[in-house]
DNA sequence: GCCAACGTTGGC
DNA sequence: GCCAACGTTGGC
């Protein structure tokens, strides 16, 4: 069991547009950063915990809590000409991308990144880092059993 | 809109 | 392999 952070921006995919969906699970789609991908790929597992955050908006946090729900498959935008996570150069029998299904469990307050600097439990929480931009990133178990004894409040 | 930080690209 | 130029992320 492995835990992770994972980062939408609302006006692509918000926590709200997650839980509408069908068992409110969303293909975790266009990610073009191979670290992120590899985690994807490589270390996560079914039934992994998600901190679904929210990004590039007027209130970044974490909004909710999800679960990965699916192994990994090839992520279809990227063979779609019309998208704008298109790329020419992946091949079909070769994909460069793939993906994961994204279950989210339950909405919650919004733990702002304000509210998670502020608390020293979490100074080493990656995605607090200085120059971190990875969409996703592992949370450690005291992480993660802090953040939701944060949201329990 | 600004800009720091970081990743990618491509010439050499 | 180096590294400058460029593009992207994402908070502010």
């Amino acid at each position: 069991m492995h835990y992770w952070l994972m980062k939408s921006e609302p006006s692509e995919v918000s926590v709200d547009d997650a839980l509408a969906a069908p068992r409110s699970t969303v293909p975790w789609t266009g990610v073009r950063n191979y670290q992120a991908r590899n985690f994807m790929r490589d270390a996560m597992r079914v039934g992994d915990g998600v901190l679904f955050y929210h990004s590039s908006c007027a209130e970044p946090g974490i909004v909710g809590i999800a679960r990965v729900a699916s192994t990994p498959y090839p992520d279809p935008t990227q063979f779609d000409p019309k998208s704008p996570y298109h790329d020419p150069g992946s091949k079909r029998e070769e994909p460069r991308w793939l993906l994961v299904d994204v279950q989210v469990l339950r909405k919650t307050r919004n733990l702002t990144l304000p509210q998670l600097r502020a608390d020293p439990a979490l100074a080493d929480l990656l995605v607090l880092q200085r120059g971190n931009r990875l969409s996703i990133t592992p949370v450690e178990r005291r992480h993660w059993d802090r953040i939701l004894e944060r949201l329990a409040d």
